[in-house]
RNA sequence: GGUCGGUUGGCCGAGUGGCUAGGCAGCGGUCUGCAAAACCGUGUACGGCGGUUCGAAUCCGCCACUGACCUCCA
């Protein structure tokens, strides 16, 4: 392990040569979804980004736990004190139990995870499995004295806290101006200031999802699970927390203040925020309505879509851009993705029949240099792929003959090449028939093209371009190789 | 209103005080009966105005525009 990776740290607003914990393991935990809709383009973002640094911590020689939780319960709908959690208003909307609700969406969530092809997380713990530990989460918070309870609800004492501790270090606000901010505007009696968030809610007698509790039936508060389960699973201290930008405040800087009042000390050594897929410029997400979902672009089924993406167009796309930089959609971008794709590939196959010489005119050590170096550089993925193409450059000089490589540097070529397109950017060749064709389909399109071949050979082109144009136009692509032809169909 | 960011060539998107990012598109070429595909070559862009410097797109200041979060409003 003799990689300095260099990871931009929240907390600090600087790179920071990363040192974990525990000399060789790495203990990381990212916000999950809540699973009340389907999965968007804006959750691929988290979830590639973390997948990345996942995948690069164990390819480097880490021992990686990685917590990544689905969020169930308690995310309110509204900061206000009748607020419906989001997931329970959605089951009255399509009258399913809650659970079902999460089900379906957790379903459908690890369906496009997968196909995005991101590894599963080590952990993957629900905020509803997790009542217990929360609860208990409060009663320390309680017993040090920064939390109060009010009318069956508990609330953390925010203004309380800072006086002791900092309060805002994450997102850069300071206690002044968020109370000035917000003590006029707090309609809120139950709440000694607008400020406190809800560490336990008392449940109204409408609202179904409820665990019993030492001071009411209700759900905990929207920040407490991660808080919980990241103390459960990886420690009171550990070493990355990732999320997405929009979470650093309030759920972050929540965080930082219920660990620190829990257990006396901050949790979370590196923070990282990947920042947002936006779209003309905007943000997507589920609450401006402007979000796609992942479904959607797979089938190209929304207006906005020129055509349909398959899932590794779209992490090509997401790895293309820095993770801390936004990203904005757009038909041409994800087009270009799709083509740049398709050339990285297809150099990545022809690695094995590449012509051997005695020597090397090209430098494989120098491109492997580059490529790691992109990525100790708080995963530059961009970089690394820029260096990749370069790759490509040497790959198509080589078949030309206009480069020569030696045994020894075709086999590094070949390592480096599967090392990062398929372990650490976790791209993965997809097929170039879905569905399936028929063999019968096949047998009919080849006999069609060996007719046009017999009319080439005759020049009888009249007939040769007929069959082609007309093959063109139903959706075909026909490829004229040196003796003959290769087709395939295009979606 | 507060806090923190961003502004790069036709599009997307990196980056650095002086040296080619990369992808896509476009253009030119190779190949081809013609195409397609593939491959090769090609682009001196960094919001505006000042300042620091031998030299700034890269550092500083001001301005403009824009985004996220908070707040507000609905």
């Amino acid at each position: 392990m003799e990689h300095k990776i260099q990871l931009y740290n929240t907390l600090t607003r600087s790179k920071e040569v990363f040192e974990p914990l525990v000399p060789g393991k790495v203990g990381l935990y990212v916000c999950g979804p809540t699973v009340y809709g389907p999965a968007h383009l804006g959750h691929a973002r988290p979830a590639i980004t973390f997948d990345l640094l996942f995948r690069y911590f164990q390819h480097i020689g880490y021992k990686v736990r990685y917590v990544r939780n689905i969020t169930d319960v308690g995310h309110l709908v509204a900061d206000a004190d009748d607020g419906e959690d989001k997931i329970a208003q959605k089951a009255r909307l399509e009258e399913l139990e809650p659970m079902e609700v999460v089900q379906i969406y957790t379903n459908e969530f690890h369906k496009a995870m997968e196909m995005l092809n991101v590894l599963p997380p080590s952990i993957e713990p629900r905020a509803s499995g997790h009542i217990i530990e929360q609860i208990e989460e409060v009663r320390k918070i309680l017993a040090a004295g920064y939390a109060y309870e009010s009318q069956g609800s508990v609330y953390f004492d925010v203004e309380k806290f800072a006086k002791d501790h900092s309060y805002g270090k994450l997102s850069g606000r300071k206690i002044e101006d968020l109370i000035s901010n917000t003590r006029d505007l707090d309609g809120q009696h139950e709440k000694r200031s607008g400020l406190d968030f809800a560490l336990w809610k008392k449940a109204q007698p409408e609202h179904i999802m409820r665990w019993p509790s030492p001071w009411s039936d209700g759900f905990p508060g929207w920040h407490l699970e991660c808080t919980a389960m990241s103390t459960k699973y990886l420690g009171e201290v550990f070493d990355i927390h990732g999320g997405g930008m929009d979470l650093t405040f309030p759920h972050h800087e929540a965080e930082i203040a219920q660990a620190r009042a829990a257990h006396g000390k901050d949790a979370v050594r590196y923070w990282m925020h990947n920042n947002m897929i936006t779209l003309n410029g905007q943000k997507m997400g589920k609450s401006l309505g402007n979000a796609i979902s992942l479904s959607q672009f797979l089938s190209g089924d929304h207006p906005l879509l020129e055509q349909a993406y398959s899932a590794m167009t779209i992490r090509f796309f997401m790895l293309q851009s820095h993770y801390r930089s936004t990203l904005d959609f757009s038909n041409e971008a994800l087009q270009a993705a799709e083509k740049g794709l398709e050339r990285l590939m297809k150099a990545v196959e022809k690695i094995d029949s590449l012509p051997v010489s005695a020597s090397s005119t090209v430098n494989v050590a120098e491109l492997r240099a580059n490529c790691y170096a992109a990525m100790d550089d708080d995963l530059n993925s961009p970089i690394a792929i820029a260096h990749l193409f370069e790759g490509v450059r040497m790959i198509n000089a080589i078949t030309d003959g206009k480069e020569q490589i030696s045994a020894s540097d075709k086999e590094e070529l070949k390592q480096l090449f599967c090392t990062f397109v398929f372990d650490i950017l976790g791209l993965k060749a997809e097929q170039a028939a879905p569905g399936g064709q028929s063999e019968t389909l096949k047998e009919v399109v080849d006999l069609l093209l060996k007719l046009r071949l017999e009319a080439k050979q005759n020049k009888d082109w009249g007939t040769s371009d007929r069959i082609r144009n007309e093959l063109t136009a139903l959706g075909f692509e026909i490829k004229d190789t040196k003796d003959g032809f290769t087709w395939e169909l295009k979606k």
